[in-house]
RNA sequence: GGCCCAGUGGCUCAGUUGGUUAGAGCGCCGCCCUGUCACGGCGGAGGUCGAGGGUUCGAGUCCCUUCUGGGUCGCCA
């Protein structure tokens, strides 16, 4: 049935022609979004990446065999039309770019039939994921979809065009490399000449782009798929792309000066924002104690106040309690919402309890001056009066405490900002705010592996006058690492790395592991910083997530062609899968064994 | 691993305190229509309510288990 287009190219897009064409003689291609028939008239919108564009069938214009072909039509079906632009001589539809024209068919094939899809092609799809990701090829089609990998390859594009004119070079690292157990889990790969031993994908390109700026390139970049298996997250996907980068001889200014402006080149191009440089900087220490969050959304306020020293005295246990237990008891004054409905604050009171806090102290105030609270009838008038100024509470305003160890205070209240902010509808999408965060701790303790773990990775520079510290307090000791946030998501991440040994002896030290520990894991990088090793510095980019927030949306599955569900499998491909045995034999794996039979076997 | 939300024709949803033949819009199929663009008119097909078990005279509705998808905490150097 379906016909060739022998003899046939395509001129132009669908939203290629403008009524600068009319009158010439055009081929389109595509898709047929909606075909409307009239009787002796028949409407066709062809869609393709570009847009829709309207074609009208008329059998004096078409003749009769082509005019009964078009009244076949279906959604979806692959055509092609040879015609003349017109103006359109009824009501034009401004809502189409190609609205004013429309190609009056003189020939057409249909180069493709189709069945009637499972869910309607069209912007803003209400259908579940679930069936989207199946027939993702159908999902793609999408405007919306279209649009948001048409922007992915434009940041792609300028990164590349920028980096390039910056003296960087793109090179390739391995993707079949090896595991270093530091850091995520590693998907593994079995070796079939090596029985028993695995490749692990990267997590990061990380080794080898110090060990290319030790072999004195410079400037280095990619644009690479990296790979945790661990769980997934809105914005979080067991493979991603990261724009990653390393350069020679800089510190912690320079990454951040040529990463600003590449940020502001690609907000200029792709959306025509621009970024007011410098961009922000803030220690992770203020971002903590301010917002309780290293990656904190600065588009709204609401910000925390430590008021442990007003309440460590006074009658309301838990407030005492966490601060002489050596934690903290802090506020969020959320304005104007002292009318908040109990319901929603028991949501609220609920929310935090997933971030380990036992619970949430709220003090309403009414605009007559009285209070609704969970707490105020244990303390005095004069503590409460206090506790009210220092969180700058007025008639109206409904403030919400944690009382807890400082982790879970600056957690459940970082979150709940964020969550009130949302539900207030104050997180607006058009606004962009950058922020850096400087200044990480280097190693953070691990109760679960009982020692000091790196925050970013081993290789990462302490600060020249914390470096004392390395063996007096390490948990004190912060670190030339740096986050370049947007929005309160973390979008990028690097440091200034190690290059004296004994620094970097230091720091394995300080992490637990024996020198030849170090050595079986990273000796190849150790040994390259025998011979002559620039200072240097990187910085990584997740991809994903810096389109997610460019395009709007609120996953990066809809910035990613083919993303995987929660469970990491592929609802299309059905990956993962059994391999066959004779698969598994070759890598010198044993097959799969039923459950059931273990015992019998 | 924990917690929360959802699952009813192809799609999106409604479905009262458990009660007879489970509805709507869109889509789909057929016929009609020469200026539609959320086209219109007439007619039609299509669902054992995710699955299994239980309570009951009776379950889409209540209980238990389970599957699938989503959100989130843990985890993610």
């Amino acid at each position: 049935m379906a016909e060739t287009m022998k003899g046939l190219h395509r001129s132009h897009r669908c939203t290629e022609l403008s009524n600068k064409n009319i009158g010439e003689t055009v081929t389109v291609m595509g898709w047929v979004q909606k075909s409307r028939n009239k009787g002796g008239i028949i409407f066709v919108d062809l869609r393709d990446r570009s847009g829709i564009l309207q074609i009208i069938f008329e059998e004096n214009d078409c003749g009769t065999e082509n005019f009964q072909k078009a009244e076949k039509l279906r959604s979806e079906y692959v055509i092609a039309v040879t015609g003349r632009v017109e103006a359109r001589s009824g009501a034009v539809n401004p809502n189409l770019l190609t609205g004013d024209i429309e190609v009056r068919a003189m020939a057409l094939r249909i180069l493709s039939e189709a069945e009637t899809p499972p869910f309607p092609i069209e912007e803003g799809s209400k259908t579940k994921e679930e069936l989207r990701l199946k027939y993702r090829y159908l999902d793609l089609r999408r405007p919306d979809l279209q649009r948001n990998l048409i922007l992915r390859s434009k940041v792609a594009t300028i990164t590349r065009q920028f980096l390039a004119d910056e003296g960087f070079l793109e090179i390739e690292t391995p993707v079949l490399t090896k595991s270093t157990p530091e850091g995520a889990r590693d998907y593994l790969v079995p070796s079939r000449v090596h029985p028993g031993n695995f490749y692990a994908l990267p997590q990061s390109p990380q080794l080898f782009k110090q060990l290319l700026m030790c072999a004195g390139y410079d400037r280095y970049f990619q644009i690479v798929k990296c790979f945790r298996d661990e769980d997934l997250r809105a914005d979080r996907q067991p493979e991603f792309t990261q724009i990653d980068m390393e350069l020679s001889f800089v510190d912690v200014d320079d990454v951040i000066d040529v990463n600003e402006r590449l940020l502001h080149k690609i907000f200029k191009e792709c959306l025509d924002i621009e970024i007011p440089l410098p961009i922000q900087r803030m220690t992770y220490k203020e971002a903590m104690e301010r917002f309780g969050s290293d990656k904190p959304d600065i588009r709204f306020g609401m910000e925390l106040k430590n008021v442990s020293d007003i309440v460590a005295n006074c009658g309301f246990g838990v407030f005492a309690n966490a601060v002489a237990n050596g934690g903290s008891v802090r506020g969020i004054n959320v304005e104007g919402q002292a009318g908040m409905p109990r319901k929603k604050i028991d949501a609220l009171v609920d929310f935090v309890k997933d971030y380990g806090a036992k619970g949430l102290a709220y003090l309403a105030i009414d605009e007559d001056g009285s209070y609704k609270s969970s707490f105020a009838k244990f303390m005095t008038e004069e503590e409460l009066a206090a506790l009210i100024k220092a969180m700058g509470g007025k008639a109206g305003d409904l403030l919400l405490f944690a009382a807890d160890e400082d982790e879970i205070v600056f957690a459940s209240l970082g979150g709940l900002r964020v969550e009130i902010a949302k539900n207030l509808g104050l997180l607006n999408k058009d606004e962009y705010k950058f922020l850096w965060i400087t200044e990480f701790p280097l190693l953070e303790y691990s109760k679960e592996e009982g020692r000091y773990v790196a925050k970013h990775h081993p290789f990462t520079m302490p600060m020249d006058e914390d470096l004392p510290l390395l063996d007096t307090d390490p948990g004190k000791v912060r670190a030339k690492a740096y986050d370049i946030t947007l929005n309160g998501t973390e979008i990028g991440g690097g440091s200034v790395r190690i290059y004296q040994s004994e620094v970097q002896e230091k720091m394995f030290e300080v992490l637990g592991f024996s020198k030849e520990a170090a050595y079986e894991r990273f000796g190849f990088l150790l040994n390259a910083f025998k011979y002559g090793v620039p200072p240097h510095a990187g910085l990584a980019y997740g991809l994903d997530r810096l389109v997610m927030l460019m395009a709007k949306e609120d996953s990066i599955r809809d910035v990613i062609a083919f993303p995987k569900v929660k469970d990491a499998s592929c609802l299309m491909t059905e990956a993962p899968n059994i391999v066959d045995d004779k698969q598994l034999k070759e890598l010198g794996i044993a097959p799969t064994v039923e459950v059931s039979n273990i015992w019998s076997s």
